[in-house]
RNA sequence: CGGGGUGUGGCGCAGUUGGCUAGCGCAUCUGGUUUGGGACCAGAGGGUCGUGUGUUCGAGUCACAUCACCCCGACCA
């Protein structure tokens, strides 16, 4: 069963769907465009989930869930919003099936016609403030702070496991707020959460911005977004967070009784990430042994593998494991022993190799004797055999230490492949070969789009937190003043 | 929707100017030997060649139609 990858170097965008698909994350549904995350990928976006709730909580806010279906009417009332999406959307028309006339299988139902089309949501902006309208009446309503997990569908021309998929698992906040610079402020602390996520649980470098007026949500005053590097250089949008004004409160009347008695507009924000951070995960750290996953996510941070000759070998070895297992339990890893008698050891470690687990554990009848275990990292792939006596703490430091040796090998990556750059020539050479610019940019749409019609490269953010630089200069391309530098770079 | 391509066991493919019984690798199943980096040997099962119509003594192969999927664009988390 050699489960060849393509390699990375050759064809990346090959690698990243071999990867997916054979690392037992993913595989193609019947029906198009759509993907079944298999247990295995499951098990990394419940993880990813679990730390963002608590997360999220801890800035107050609620779980809660809205419906899947929504009224087309609803639609018309956002129009900017609205035509983000419009061309992208799932539509129910009909409540019912019924047996073909003329004997071949099933017909929907002429007659049941709905009176008005259902929308499966593309995003549930339009449903949430329908129903935020009848929640908030007073200043004593506000903040209003909900998330919902849940999938959304977007009827994408091109799709790609993870990163583009007609169906997709998210997460959306949605918040209103009494006044601007709360909302503001709302939109901005949850950015920061997912770049805190990003950084510390994903060990993805990412750079917090402000997208272009042009790369705005569709409906929003304000984008944040946390901005990521692929190995191959291009830029994938990891999360965003928007600040909505009061666009969608006016759209859908929602209105609040301030202290002074006054009625005013909530002010909102809404920010999501979704299944694509499964395709970051991939693509960021990924190599050409496979997957390779930070601990803080990996649904198994140790594998064992127990090498043996006889049926006693085999009961010595898996129970000595079992004991270091359960002392790594009891620290809080998830471990598991791989005593499949089918399969030789070699196949072992490329499998678990491909699915990216951090540390391999090996042990024979020589360790046995020894009283020493083989251990492998899968950052490094490098092998170092240890006294087993204490081997516990050392196992968990080794942990700590792959998750930072993963967050700075991809930033060190990162690091390497941002660069300045001043000269039209030059920008439209390098951004072709997979580089994140920083260019001076005169601040006008029409600029932009002219640089996307000519390169490709969009502005991916007027960062924020990271390669800020304020300082005068002239646009890349148009020449106009500037005031500071913006990111520049080829995207998924 | 524009440009290009591909449809042959579960997956990946070969199949000559039409020719006789449709083949190979992987996977699967059985038995045995193996087991410290993706094992080996022997045997077995599994295909209306995307679909339809036509040409022909004869079609996986040729023609026309049709469907599906993939890649490159426009759109996008």
């Amino acid at each position: 069963m050699a489960k060849e990858v393509t390699q990375r170097s050759e064809n990346y965008s090959q690698w990243y769907n071999d990867l997916a698909l054979k690392a037992d994350l993913a595989e193609q549904s019947a029906v198009r465009g759509c993907m079944v995350i298999k247990p295995y990928g499951y098990a990394i976006w419940e993880k990813m989930q679990s730390v963002l709730d608590g997360m999220f909580k801890k800035t107050g806010v609620q779980n809660a869930y809205f419906p899947l279906f929504i009224p087309k009417s609803f639609f018309s009332r956002e129009a900017e919003h609205v035509a983000g999406f419009a061309k992208e959307c799932a539509v129910v028309t009909h409540h019912r099936l019924m047996n073909d006339p003329d004997g071949k299988g099933v017909v929907v139902d002429p007659e049941a016609k709905l009176e008005e089309e259902l929308i499966v949501r593309p995003t549930s902006e339009t449903i949430i403030w329908s129903t935020y309208k009848n929640w908030i009446k007073s200043w004593r309503d506000l903040p209003l702070l909900c998330n919902q997990w849940c999938n959304v569908v977007r009827w994408e021309m091109r799709t790609r496991v993870f990163l583009r998929t007609a169906e997709f698992l998210w997460q959306e906040g949605h918040t209103a707020h009494a006044t601007a610079e709360e909302a503001q402020a709302k939109a901005e602390e949850m950015v920061q959460v997912y770049a805190r996520f990003a950084r510390e649980v994903m060990a993805l470098p990412v750079i917090v911005g402000h997208k272009s007026p042009n790369e705005r949500f569709a409906g929003a005053l304000d984008t944040f977004t946390i901005e990521a590097m692929m190995q191959d250089g291009k830029a994938l949008q990891a999360g965003t967070s928007h600040f909505l004004g009061q666009n969608f409160a006016k759209s859908f009347d929602v209105k609040f009784t301030g202290k002074d008695g006054r009625d005013d507009y909530v002010w909102a924000t809404s920010w999501g990430v979704s299944t694509r951070l499964m395709g970051a995960l991939i693509m960021a750290h990924g190599d050409d042994n496979g997957l390779v996953l930070p601990p803080a996510l990996a649904p198994i941070q140790v594998v064992m593998v127990p090498i043996y000759k006889t049926q006693e070998e085999r009961d010595a070895v898996v129970q000595k494991l079992a004991e270091v297992k359960a002392g790594l339990e009891a620290l809080g890893h998830a471990v598991k022993i791989d005593d499949r008698d089918t399969l030789r050891p070699g196949f072992k470690f490329a499998e678990w190799e491909l699915k990216g687990v951090p540390l391999r554990l090996a042990m024979g009848a020589r360790d046995l004797a020894a009283g020493t275990v083989e251990i492998a990292r899968r950052d490094t792939l490098e092998k170092i055999t240890m006294p087993l006596e204490g081997i516990e703490p050392h196992i968990s430091a080794l942990l700590g230490e792959i998750q930072q040796n993963i967050y700075n090998k991809a930033l060190a990556f990162r690091d390497a492949n941002v660069e300045k750059c001043d000269d039209w020539a030059e920008f439209k050479e390098k951004i072709q070969t997979g580089k994140f610019l920083l260019c001076h940019w005169d601040g006008t749409a029409e600029t932009e789009q002219a640089i996307k019609e000519e390169t490709k490269a969009t502005i991916r953010c007027i960062p924020v937190d990271s390669y800020v630089c304020e300082e005068e200069g002239r646009d890349i391309y148009s020449g106009k003043p500037s005031h500071r530098r913006v990111v520049f770079a080829i995207s998924y």
